[in-house]
DNA sequence: GATATTTGTCACGAATATGTCATATTAAGG
DNA sequence: CCTTAATATGACATATTCGTGACAAATATC
């Protein structure tokens, strides 16, 4: 599966050097010489990864992670920095905003493909055990208890799988045949319109404690669980 | 459940980003520049887990883990760790040791952070000699009694120490084989229903004292123990 | 050695979850 | 509006999981 990958470089040799890496690696680099082409460049394609220098001209590196990783359409997006040579400094800075990996230059190829493999390889945030909590909805995996405003959300198996899944994967639409995949897993076989009818009891259940329109519809495309109230 | 996490790492660069990796995972670093120090720091606070770097002046990583392995006291700290990338040699000599789990320089933050985790995780709550009492059931490990408003329990032994381990490990979903795994103990084979048997067993006995609803059952999962009605 | 207790397994019914369909409702485009 | 496609909903047969009582083998107790 070749990912959409943006490389925000604003030295023109490193760059034809990245997305060479990156076409290898049978990726799709997308080229950005700063910031500001990058965010333009991301109105019409949310990319899969960012490959970011931290020594930018205008708008820094930083600040552009910073402002990423602050918004909830973006803030999934892995982001690997590239540094200077021991520059400890701005790794620190780096992981403060939440960068996910960080390469120094001057790289080898070898290493810079094989971060970006172990990131894409995580592309769907795992499913750890953490306890999640979107809008006043609580869900705690260890315990297996879904909990909204006091309220004890009762859910079958495959309904908490569903919402586990979404919520770990919120912001975002997801097909019917995804959430098959995903949450069904992939060696069933069962029609596109069950995830509808599973849908439906995940929203009966929420209501009783009020989160009933967290999971939307997008008609054409899936589902998606928003905090926003469209 | 933050933990204290010893760091020791004698540049001072890379122990920062270890630390300030460390809080944002919520955790409490311990920061040592060097053995000596650990060894110090240690007399006040025993760690939950050690991050050691392998490459220290004075005594070496090596000779700390061994030491660390051999003492009582400490043998059962869990220890990462850190070694220059692709020396396997120092690999094999950690685990020798006694080292749990390692990570390679320059390491990715998000790699640390899921194996400390893991490690972290695996530390389950040690079932103790102290008394436990949830919503007015008392279990004493001591005289092996359990008592529920003034009515004693009569329990055999496997409700027993299943009840105990319930007890220790309280508002947390235990799928049969684990508790075949941790009651049974892992050599035996036993069926998965069996455990459904005792835990009616168990329920039945705790009727005594109205404690019949204190474990609950998550269909699809296993079982809870839980002072929350559902 | 006789008796009581504990333990693992099974069979079967009850409770619950699941997938599918038929039908109602809703949104989008002309 | 009206048409059409997509989604929501209720109902239902089926499948799965759990609770329960019974029982024989193993183990402990006297």
């Amino acid at each position: 599966m070749p990912a959409n990958i943006l490389v925000v470089e604003d030295e023109p040799a490193i760059q034809e050097l990245l997305a060479l890496n990156i076409t290898q690696a049978g990726h799709n680099p997308i080229r950005a010489l700063s910031v500001e082409i990058a965010q333009n460049l991301m109105r019409e394609t949310i990319p899969d990864l960012i490959l970011l220098d931290w020594m930018l001209p205008g708008m820094n590196g930083l600040e552009f992670a910073r402002k990423l990783k602050s918004d909830n359409l973006t803030k999934t997006i892995p982001i690997i920095m590239l540094t200077a040579r021991g520059d400890e400094y701005d790794k620190v800075r780096g992981l403060e905003v939440g960068a996910d990996d960080y390469v120094t230059k001057p790289f080898s190829p070898r290493e810079l493909n094989a971060r970006i493999k172990a990131v894409l390889r995580r592309r769907a945030p795992q499913m750890t055990d953490d306890p999640i909590e979107i809008n006043g909805l609580r869900l705690d995996p260890t315990s297996h208890r879904v909990t909204g405003h006091q309220k004890i959300v009762d859910l079958g198996p495959t309904e908490f799988r569903l919402l586990h899944f979404f919520m770990t994967n919120a912001e975002r639409v997801h097909t019917r045949s995804q959430l098959l995949d995903k949450v069904w897993g992939d060696r069933v076989f069962v029609e596109d319109r069950t995830v509808d009818v599973h849908i439906r009891r995940l929203r009966n259940a929420l209501a009783v404690s009020g989160h009933q329109d967290l999971i939307q519809t997008v008609r054409g495309s899936g589902y998606r669980l928003s905090e926003q109230h469209t």
